[in-house]
RNA sequence: GGGCCUGUAGCUCAAUGGUCAGAGCAGGGCGCUCAUAACGCCUUGGUUGGGGGUUCGAGUCCCUCCGGGCCUACCA
């Protein structure tokens, strides 16, 4: 038994989700986090919302309400939501509590005691009638270089020339449409990750498992051009962890607040420090799993995201660790694995949350149970490139893998069982070579099954179990013991016994992807034995003769083509 | 502009430089009748985006062209 800490990354506080989202941290990790524990592993899973920064009070403006309570309403919508798709957090925290703040202005003072943070004072851009600074990108005009008249300050979206907001022409707020700028001296705290290349460096080419995607990306932005960078890590901004605080070692920040990306991986630790307080316990209960001078030194820690936060996690928060870790006193815990996931796509286009294009977690569920979704969304996961929803995709996968081949396998085998035997598993016969073979296939793809699911190989995985799924069927087929009970009843009872249980099997095994199905499973078996199945032949006699089970409900029922037609109809345009 | 990823059957995807490029779905045929018109077996289908090169051998490595995507540090 290992200890597994699994964090995924956190979603932003302004707006449900969309499945892209789902798909791309919160879902796998989920799926790993079930596993894990099915394995008999002690799993720490934590995520969280992140709230702050532009976009949060912009948001909140927009809903006419103070940010604090927008923050607070969308993170009960969101963990409403996670609990829909059945995401079995430990703990879903809030990057805006007292633990991360205390968490944040610790980990910067101690940076800037170690003398890794530097006070830079620099231009920007200031909005006189929505008074804040504007980022960059808050900052829209007419491009220098190709005349496109909605060119953002950071780019233009139009030619992709990077710009300056001052290059812009007749430049105005994002926000307000208001002219009335002005470029006002501000003073930052950066940290200077540019110190901690070297040991950056290294700690990432140590990654050799690592997927190409994640390291890829670490090296450019360690090495491309004058190599890394130093990082401001404060804004001027309301909302967020003050940067100004008791013992800070700088002067003159008040009124700024920390950079969302320097607080919101920090969160991850804050979380789990939120679950103690939450379960009555002490630090130590969340400090053995974040440091290894507490206890940490044996837990394996993986991070699930989109493939656009690897930066922020091979390299600043790292350096936040790395950098706090020189203090000497006490040691966190660098992450060990990094999963990350290209982009779902959508009917030939992109979901986006700002258009409101594509499927949203409340949507989903509106519709179809999380099963359906968590399916779906697992087996095709975005791995090796962007993958791409499309309704036709959805409609044909999920009617023929959890209805026509697991669905329809527990439905025949229950109802014939009772029909012949009644609802007890059946007494008599025994098993000869042909259900030999089946254990034998059905070891070796378990094996498999788990190598994918330690891999967090999740098409991989997902493909596997549905083969064992068919095993199922293939054996029902060959066996075919309505013919059987004909003319040797007990012959068939041994058949379906081994079937009965192994359904129980298959409760077990898909409960990572399908938790709700895998319970009705269970249930219907009357059975709790949720242990792995280390030897098959022990695992399929776990339901003895005599034992009572129920004909269950029908597990998946089919997406009509009509309901299909409808929803590509209903979710093809913008989201109001 | 630079960097990275990617292009394989109608669709979604596999294949440490090494048998005849494989699965699932869709299509075709046969079987079965326990079951959600479900299941099983068999089967059609490929100039691996184009062109060149390296190699005994290339989907895989190199060059080039074409297409798609992402990142490029103040959105998060």
């Amino acid at each position: 038994m290992a200890r597994i800490l699994i964090t995924s990354a956190i979603p932003y506080i302004n707006g449900i989700k969309h499945l892209g989202n789902l798909v791309g941290s919160q879902l796998p990790a989920d799926l790993t986090a079930r596993y894990m524990r099915a394995r008999g592993h002690e799993v720490m899973f934590i995520c969280a919302t992140d709230e702050h920064g532009t976009p949060a009070e912009l948001a909140a403006a927009k809903a006419g309400k103070p940010v604090e309570a927008y923050c607070a309403e969308m993170h009960e919508v969101q963990k409403k939501l996670g609990e829909g798709f059945r995401l079995s957090f430990d703990h879903f925290g809030r990057s805006s509590s007292a633990r991360n703040r205390a968490l944040t202005q610790y980990f910067a003072k101690t940076l800037g005691e170690q003398g890794l943070i530097e006070e830079v004072t620099e231009q920007q851009v200031f909005s006189i009638d929505d008074n804040r600074f504007l980022p960059d990108r808050y900052i829209e005009g007419t491009c220098p270089n190709c005349g496109y008249d909605k060119a953002r300050g950071d780019q233009c979206e139009n030619c992709t020339k990077q710009l300056d907001p001052t290059d812009l022409i007749n430049p105005r707020s994002a926000v307000s449409g208001s002219t009335r700028l002005e470029v006002r001296e501000t003073k930052h705290l950066y940290l200077k990750q540019k110190s901690l290349r070297g040991d950056l460096r290294d700690w990432i080419t140590s990654k050799t498992d690592w997927p190409v995607l994640t390291t890829s990306i670490a090296l450019k932005w360690l090495d491309d051009g004058e190599g890394l960078q130093d990082r401001g890590i404060t804004r001027d901004l309301y909302w967020g962890v003050p940067a100004q605080f008791d013992g800070a070692p700088w002067q003159g920040m008040e009124g700024k607040v920390f950079y969302v990306w320097f607080d919101a991986p920090i969160e991850y630790i804050a979380a789990t420090a939120e679950w103690a307080d939450a379960k009555g316990l002490g630090d130590d209960a969340w400090q053995r799993w974040w440091r290894t001078d507490k206890g940490a030194g044996d837990v394996r820690y993986i991070e699930f995201m989109g493939k656009d936060n690897v930066p922020f996690h091979t390299l600043s928060f790292p350096a936040t660790i790395i950098g706090a870790n020189r203090a000497g006193d006490a040691q966190w815990k660098l992450v060990d694995y990094i999963k990350s996931f290209n982009y779902l796509n959508y009917d030939g286009g992109q979901f986006s949350t700002s258009q409101g294009r594509g499927v949203f977690m409340d949507q989903a569920l509106s519709i179809l149970p999380a099963d359906y979704w968590r399916w779906w969304l697992l087996s095709h996961a975005p791995e090796s490139g962007d993958s791409e929803f499309t309704w036709e995709n959805f409609q044909a996968s999920v009617n023929k893998d959890l209805a026509d081949v697991l669905g329809n396998f527990v439905s025949r085998i229950t109802k014939f069982c009772r029909s012949k035997f009644g609802e007890t598993v059946p007494e008599g016969g025994t098993t000869g070579e042909r259900e030999e073979t089946l254990i034998a296939e059905l070891s070796a793809r378990i094996r498999a099954y788990e190598g994918f699911m330690e891999a967090m190989d999740v098409r991989k995985a997902a493909a596997e179990l549905r083969a064992i799924w068919v095993a199922g069927n293939e054996y029902l087929q060959a066996a075919a013991p309505w013919s059987v009970v004909k003319t040797d009843p007990e012959a068939a009872a041994a058949m379906v016994r081994l079937s009965l249980n192994l359904t129980r099997l298959y409760a077990v095994l898909s409960a990572p992807f399908i938790p709700d199905a895998a319970e009705a499973m269970m249930a219907a078996m009357g059975s709790a034995d949720w242990s792995w199945p280390d030897d098959v032949a022990t695992a399929l006699q776990a339901l003895p003769a005599g034992h009572a089970f129920s004909v269950p409900d029908v597990l998946f029922r089919k997406i009509t083509d009509e309901e299909r037609a409808d929803w590509q109809t209903r979710f093809a345009g913008v989201r109001t």
